[in-house]
DNA sequence: TTGCTGCTCTTTTTT
DNA sequence: AGAGCAGCAA
């Protein structure tokens, strides 16, 4: 790192300004992450300021380890001073710090979108109104839209007017009276409660002022008001604050984002300095000057052109399939053909697109050809039922107060506590104001307040639980205290006695790992502490920060997981309209100015090759239709685009097609599903169609052998006929999903 | 209380 | 097409 000789003049002027805020627009591919590490890199290097005096806040976590990580490399363990993080976890910090001053119980919990839906529920079911007058699902979207602009609902929302709108202020009273009993905060009360602190404490203001001497902000254009505000309060007048963001990249208006914060940066900030980033460094002039047209097509923006100095480059091509099966095909064929063909490697490439449920098409197609990926989001780790359960073991161990995991737990496994039962507790604690542990202690202690036999089967649970809870106290480490949950609880033999169990199983494994890992990172803090700080992660991870970039995989992921990013070969899938645009942002034209972007953002994801991939016929709500070009294609200009059309036709499916489609693999959930060495490019490039004889069944335990892979035995198998899955462990060690009529593979003896 | 069936409604994107 | 839920029977 050179920081006269690596930077461009503006990037040089963006990293070494000094005269208070700064807005840094910076276009896509413009080198945003390296002004900002090599701003921090000036601030510690130059200006000699600690990094325990820095501030940097960006979009994932993530993208705050991979920037200590560069400041490390830097100026050492002295980065780990640093504090980074979203603004959600830097403010769940500070609260954990100080939250008793606005009336926040240290050990607070955080309640994600699924707790905050049970809570409204519970609310309106205990008021006595009914769930479609009040739907639960509107009210909460309320709140939030009401916390993401810095106000306690219902200020900041439109109410209906009459008796419905009493009915709902009821219900957000209550909602905000459950949570404070809970000891818990929803995700907008972070950002909320922390700026409440700022604002009433000027002790507390005046020694974060003292203490952070310059603050960086990523993705500026992806903050709502609430943060805004936070951070216009936290820092001092002239004090040095840059953030850095791009209105063209502004892909979270859904929810509550605001790009007036910075494209009025000025207004809030005054005498602020603002730079434009526009030379891009990342994609070919084509890749470049497609999406610049794609973007153009918004009115509102911010002035600024981008360019490269990089090659033209290929055309980008255009493919069209027949169905989401075949544009999947047509895909893989293609990544088969660049790799290795062309020197490229999997991780090289990208599918993108914009809802979770087109990745099962390329899934299915990436198994049958042989092509490893990694899949980021979709159905989250910690929303598994059967983790969501642990965590509610252990956030009710940590905080007994919070009713919300306590309710989940109640009857999980079952313990003959039904809803009557439960619906009965729950009203008993509202009534009675106090949560639904204390309840529960009273229902079994007070005669008369549920039927003998429900207090009795109540007594068992309350049983188990202070059991738990004992034990939860003496427990060495978290792994320990998680393992105790499962054998006490009778969790563990809960599981076993599911269907899937086997997959579930695995997720447990994979709770245990992640929790045994975080443990080591810890050092010597209480459980207690290190309890609290792991159901903090566990509250906050992203999406985006499951993206590790490490396996040699193909990464499919959202557009929106996709931001930040940059990959060699990008392919943009389900190019139609009402897709991409997606139909229900594409009522107003705000919302379809932010489809609009995300297409452009998805486009500037490529370095030097770009896929616009779209299906002629798309089954919605179970039924078959006909597709439309999206109309963002029509932005492009002709001579930029190479359309391919019949090749896809005529391409021949590795395996005949059947009419009934297999139930969906429950494959591959989360991270590298197939994690193929370096020495799987070298495999045999294309399955053929297999032989009709070939017709063997595998059973769990069957030991098989495979050409290349050597020997290994049946874990799973999934599916049947042409697309029967197996997952092999093989004698080496590695797991292995492969398609059993296709790889080369033969049943041995025992 | 559980477990089944048949109905509805859905689909954005996620800290 | 599929998930999730309400309503009903055992």
């Amino acid at each position: 790192m050179d920081l006269d000789r690596d930077l461009n003049p503006q990037q040089r002027e963006a990293v070494f300004y000094e005269g208070g805020p700064l807005l840094v627009l910076a276009g896509a591919g413009s080198g945003k992450t390296r002004v900002l590490t090599y701003r921090i890199a000036r601030l510690v290097g130059r200006t000699g300021l600690a990094p325990y005096r820095i501030l940097a806040i960006t979009f994932t976590n993530k993208a705050a380890d991979e920037m200590r990580g560069r400041i490390r490399q830097l100026v050492g363990e002295a980065s780990r001073e640093m504090w980074t993080g979203t603004f959600h976890s830097v403010c769940a910090r500070l609260l954990r710090q100080h939250g008793d001053l606005v009336g926040i119980d240290r050990s607070f919990v955080i309640y994600d979108e699924t707790d905050q839906l049970r809570l409204v529920k519970n609310c309106i079911r205990n008021l006595g109104l009914s769930d479609s007058r009040v739907r639960p699902a509107a009210v909460l979207a309320l709140i939030d839209r009401a916390k993401n602009q810095g106000l306690e609902p219902p200020a900041g929302v439109l109410m209906p007017t009459g008796s419905r709108r009493e009915e709902i202020e009821a219900v957000l009273r209550a909602y905000r009276d459950s949570l404070r009993q809970a000891g818990a905060l929803d995700f907008g009360d972070l950002i909320l409660f922390a700026h409440r602190l700022l604002r009433e404490h000027p002790a507390v203001l005046a020694r974060l002022r003292d203490r952070f001497r310059a603050i960086l902000v990523d993705e500026y254009q992806d903050t709502n008001r609430a943060q805004h505000l936070f951070l216009k309060t936290l820092v001092p007048e002239g004090g040095d604050l840059c953030v850095v963001g791009d209105d063209d990249q502004s892909i979270y208006r859904w929810r509550g984002a605001e790009v007036e914060n910075l494209l009025h940066f000025e207004k809030d900030f005054p005498g602020a300095r603002i730079l434009v980033l526009e030379q891009n460094y990342r994609s070919t002039a084509n890749i470049l000057r497609a999406a610049e047209s794609v973007a153009r097509g918004n009115p509102e923006r911010h002035p600024k052109v981008l360019w490269t100095g990089n090659d033209a480059g290929e055309k980008v091509t255009y493919l069209e399939a027949g169905t989401p099966d075949d544009e999947a095909r047509a895909v893989a064929r293609e990544i088969r053909s660049l790799v290795p063909a062309r020197g490229f490697s999997f991780r090289d490439v990208a599918v993108l697109f914009r809802t979770n449920a087109q990745s099962r098409a390329f899934e299915e197609s990436f198994l049958l050809f042989q092509i490893p990926y990694a899949l980021v989001g979709t159905t989250r780790f910690y929303e598994r039922t059967e983790i969501k359960d642990l965590t509610a073991y252990l956030r009710f161990l940590y905080n007994p107060k919070d009713s919300v995991s306590l309710q989940r737990i109640l009857n999980r496994p079952a313990r003959g506590i039904g809803k009557t039962t439960e619906e009965a507790l729950v009203r008993l604690a509202a009534e009675r104001g106090v949560s639904l542990w204390e309840g529960m202690g009273q229902a079994v202690t007070e005669p008369g307040l549920v039927s003998a036999a429900a207090a009795r089967r109540i007594r068992e649970v309350v049983d188990t639980l202070v059991a738990l809870r004992e034990r939860a106290a003496a427990a060495p480490s978290l792994v320990k205290l998680l393992e105790d949950v499962l054998d006490r609880s009778g969790y563990s033999s809960f599981l076993e006695s599911l269907p899937d169990k086997e997959r579930r199983v695995e997720n447990v494994e994979e709770l245990l790992r992640t929790a045994s890992a975080f443990e080591e990172t810890q050092g010597s803090t209480s459980l207690s502490e290190t309890l609290g700080a792991f159901l903090e992660k566990v509250a906050l991870v992203s999406e985006a920060d499951q993206y590790s970039g490490k396996a040699n995989a193909v990464t499919l992921m959202t557009l929106h997981c996709a931001k930040g990013l940059e990959f060699e070969i990008v392919f943009l899938v389900g190019m139609e309209d009402g897709l991409l645009p997606h139909q229900r942002s594409s009522l107003d034209a705000a919302g379809l100015a932010e489809e609009r972007r995300l297409c452009y953002v998805g486009m500037t994801r490529a370095r030097r090759k770009l896929y616009l991939t779209r299906a002629r016929v798309r089954t919605r709500y179970g039924e078959r239709q006909e597709a439309v070009p999206s109309p963002f294609l029509l932005d492009i200009p002709a001579e930029l685009l190479e359309a391919e059309q019949e090749q896809i036709e005529t391409w021949p499916a590795p395996e005949p097609r059947r009419t009934r489609r297999q139930p969906a693999a429950t494959a591959a959930q989360s991270g590298v599903h197939l994690d193929f060495s370096e020495s799987q490019i070298d495999l045999p490039a294309l399955p053929g169609v297999p032989a009709a004889g070939r017709r063997q069944t595998y059973r769990v335990g069957d030991r098989i052998e495979h050409e290349d892979l050597g020997r290994g035995i049946v874990r799973k198998v999934e599916g049947s006929g042409e697309k029967e899955k197996i997952t092999v462990q093989f004698e080496h060690g590695g797991i292995r999903k492969l398609m059993a009529r296709i790889s080369p593979i033969r049943k041995i003896e025992k």
